[in-house]
DNA sequence: ACGGGCCGCGCAAACCTTTGAACAAAACTC
DNA sequence: GAGTTTTGTTCAAAGGTTTGCGCGGCCCGT
């Protein structure tokens, strides 16, 4: 009566090469080369063997071939702020294409707190093959460490100050396109509600803003901290919404989809329109879900996620077995979706 | 010219328990009781060796120490959707967790794909201590193989329909306490948005509202299927909006919060209003953090995440030292978050 | 001065897989 | 039929860590 229904526990001491060896009645390295499909094995004994090792449910031991100095096939990552809500997408595609190159995902970090000591003790106590970084916020450990030991690091999504292999979007591209698209459509009050200062990512998309509004002449009426939440996004919202009517800005940039929604919803509480037809364009950045259905429709370039995530473990896994490869920065166009939320120019309204 | 700018490349071998005992003049084996702490190494020899290998950079190699026997301190992870918000929130929490108790997820599966063989392969492979499943969706193979293998595995945020480990909110309960707070503030005409039909979850939350509905004398005036998303629920949204206004119900649940915006989102749009003065009351269950706030500011039972993850990780460690333990459910309780998107009790109204 | 006990440390085995080298046997060549 | 290649398999080592056991040296009691 000790343990009431502990139901059928075969807890089989785990198929290894030994054990199958002394069931097929072989040496072990015969074992292990039918399975890995040496051809100095005979056919009937590779198929008898892996017959064997179906039924027992054999599966080579990753760590023990680690040790002989082959790769872990483990991916250190570390993630970005989860509440935004690119984020759990990029990490959806990530999974999935890590697993069809038979790689597996480690998670070092995630979110905004502080990377601690314990982070740097993963990352080399499990030998990982490589990182892969999608938050700039804090990554200067873990970029730190990979550099001293030598594992490579490719950052997605974002871009290193100075150095370092990256994958992003283009974002001062769009951010330019964007600005366009607002230009030729007959705006003239634009605003910007920015995301975190120190992450590449705002900054660009800003920046590229910016810069082509002052090669048409133009200058933003105002500028927001939205603090990439979309939090952030409605408290601007509620701010542009303060505004006397004759100062608001009549296009509102908001860097990423998070805070566009938050400052569509603020707009709309305060019952200033946003769309195509009148009130205040919005714009925003990333494409995620949500923002391109109802009721947002959002107008945003959307970044590429699978391309980017293909080419992040591409670069990733050329460094692997490169590892002396040059930095090298990928970056990708993003497209634009002409949603409902802002006002565009005649020829993209047939689109 | 081989390679331009290929920066400093330490690419030091890796310190491990030899190089270290070289460099100390000891043994291999004083080094690694040196750095467990071992009291027969004496004091003066063990602060030696610590500043050594921290000099070094030393990380024990995890791989060689669960090859011993010993744990691997890795956990394996099965993610439900990842567009669901409710998910990335409690990633983030698992992850912080575990680092605080010294363990590494190991991310097995990811979204809705069909679970592949690899999964298999790596959850033996890595020699997991452990796994969490969020997703009920298709836990089959993975809650197999754990079987087979003696590895423990609990359920967070879901319950196994026969047997297994879980830990999950109240579900019933809260869908019930939701259903008395309508009946109390008058509601009469109920319907219900509902999720995954084969989600324990959803299925409980409805489950207990209707019940709770039914002990009234009360029933359910209509039903819609939104499929766990956003969209789903906004789609329910539109088909509510087009009853005629004498067939619509006066009181919606929706089984969890993101199907709840999305209905909000297609009422609003049809200029049915949402709230605790006019309209439609509408209830959701789980506590995203974009739902609590406008302009939602949705009524819900908030899940406690935080708990919940520490629950679970103290049910899997359980097992993980008494692999006998038999299978045990725990239940905590929601609290209930009163927003401004229902009509709720006086007796709730000051709170 | 000598033996017992303790203290600090080293030896070696074990974990599991991969792989180059070696080895036996069978199938060829002439 | 002897030499040579091919074929099928085994041997042994390596990789880094943990740990039971053993071994010297020192202190203390007598």
């Amino acid at each position: 009566m000790d343990h009431p229904v502990s139901r059928s526990r075969p807890a089989r001491p785990r198929a290894t090469l030994l054990s199958l060896s002394q069931t097929a009645g072989v040496s072990i390295s015969t074992v292990s080369r039918a399975l890995r499909g040496d051809t100095r094995i005979s056919p009937a004994t590779r198929r008898r063997i892996s017959a064997l090792a179906a039924e027992a449910g054999y599966a080579p031991d990753t760590l023990a071939r680690t040790l002989l100095g082959g790769r872990s096939g483990l991916i250190g990552l570390v993630l970005g702020p989860m509440r935004n809500p690119f984020y759990p997408a990029l990490l959806e595609e990530l999974v999935a294409q890590a697993a069809d190159r038979g790689l597996r995902l480690l998670i070092l970090h995630a979110g905004e707190g502080s990377m601690e000591e314990r982070t740097a003790q993963a990352l080399l106590g499990y030998r990982v093959d490589g990182c892969i970084v999608t938050s700039a916020v804090l990554p200067s450990r873990v970029t730190a460490i990979c550099a001293e030991n030598a594992v490579p690091l490719v950052m997605v999504n974002r871009v290193a100050r100075d150095h370092g292999t990256a994958v992003s979007c283009d974002n001062a591209e769009g951010g330019a396109r964007l600005a366009g698209l607002l230009l030729a459509a007959g705006h003239r009050r634009f605003a910007v509600v920015g995301g975190h200062a120190d992450t590449s990512t705002s900054q660009d998309r800003e920046r590229g803003f910016a810069t082509r509004l002052a090669e048409a002449g133009h200058g933003l009426a105002c500028r927001f901290d939205g603090g990439s939440t979309r939090e952030g996004g409605w408290a601007a919202g509620l701010r542009i919404a303060a505004l006397p009517p004759e100062a608001r800005p009549d296009a509102v940039f908001a860097v990423s989809d998070g805070m566009a929604m938050g400052l569509i919803d603020a707009l709309r509480s305060a019952a200033i329109p946003v769309g195509m037809t009148e009130g205040i364009s919005v714009v925003g950045f990333d494409g995620v879900a949500t923002a391109l259905h109802p009721p947002y429709e959002l107008t945003t370039i959307v970044v590429p996620v699978p391309a980017l995530v293909r080419r992040g473990l591409d670069l990733l896994l050329a460094r692997v077995t490169e590892p002396d490869a040059p930095d090298e920065l990928v970056t990708l166009r993003g497209e634009l979706h002409p949603g409902r939320s802002a006002r565009l120019p005649a020829m993209l309204e047939g689109a």
